[in-house]
DNA sequence: GAATTATTCAACCAAACGGTTGAGTTTTGT
DNA sequence: ACAAAACTCAACCGTTTGGTTGAATAATTC
């Protein structure tokens, strides 16, 4: 992976087609928070948009955007729009980042560790519902 | 981390300041392609642009997004320009997608055996320089 | 010191982004 | 059947993005 000399020949060598989707939509604090509020369970689109400072509207096309990207569903059940979290769409950008640090990364141990700490500590916190 | 239930009551909850920048940084294809090109070594400005399809004016403002970032560094040496990898800028993209990844993985044994073949494949391949 | 090399700066342009409002479109409730 | 609820769609608007070109700057070479 990431082979020596001509790694960037091409633009866009054995990229994942929608890295940029991906990324493009973490880029953004609200999608962001939207993500984090999906941490908890799935939600209904109003609920996701009542506590952000921006219309219903805003909030739909964020929810496209984060579709789009495959990072979250939504699945309709009557006239209410159910969202959750799609795990798969982040572990994409996610293992693209690993295989960066893999060698950029000096204090990957340090950073295993605050991984782990995080990782126990949260599942004795509280349960995803 | 992420305490349940008012983490998007604010949008931008004790978000690190900055990724709006890292993850728009890298939403974009040729940004990618540079950080990858950098993952040999440090790299003069000029043979960063050569083999991407575009003005080195272009070039040399996608390094000012990455420099903004934090995700790599120039350093002035006489009037040639070096750029390096920072890890550090990544390393903050990265611990936030893991706090992530904790809650929302089902496989997420499964990628970390990914990346441990991947990073010890890569140890074994080449030297970083 | 004049020309060349390496790179940035500034102005411009089309396209995309993040928001708005107002008008659809389906369900649900009475 | 009617009105309200929960959205999405479409059109618009100001700002940012990703590229261009041409001029500026600075260090090297002749």
């Amino acid at each position: 992976m990431w082979a020596g000399r001509d790694c960037s020949g091409v633009v866009d060598t054995q990229d994942a087609p929608d890295l940029d989707l991906i990324f493009a939509a973490l880029a953004d604090p609200t999608r962001r928070a939207i993500l984090a509020s999906l941490l908890d369970g799935e939600r209904k689109v109003g609920d996701l948009a009542e506590p952000l400072p921006m219309s219903l509207a805003a909030v739909s096309k964020h929810l496209q955007i984060l579709a789009r990207a495959g990072l979250v569903s939504q699945l309709r059940d009557g006239r209410v729009r159910t969202c959750r979290l799609e795990p798969d769409g982040l572990a994409a950008a996610f293992v693209w980042m690993q295989g960066f640090g893999a060698f950029a990364m000096e204090d990957y141990d340090a950073l295993e560790r605050y991984i782990e700490a995080t990782l126990a500590e949260d599942e004795a916190g509280e349960e995803p519902r």
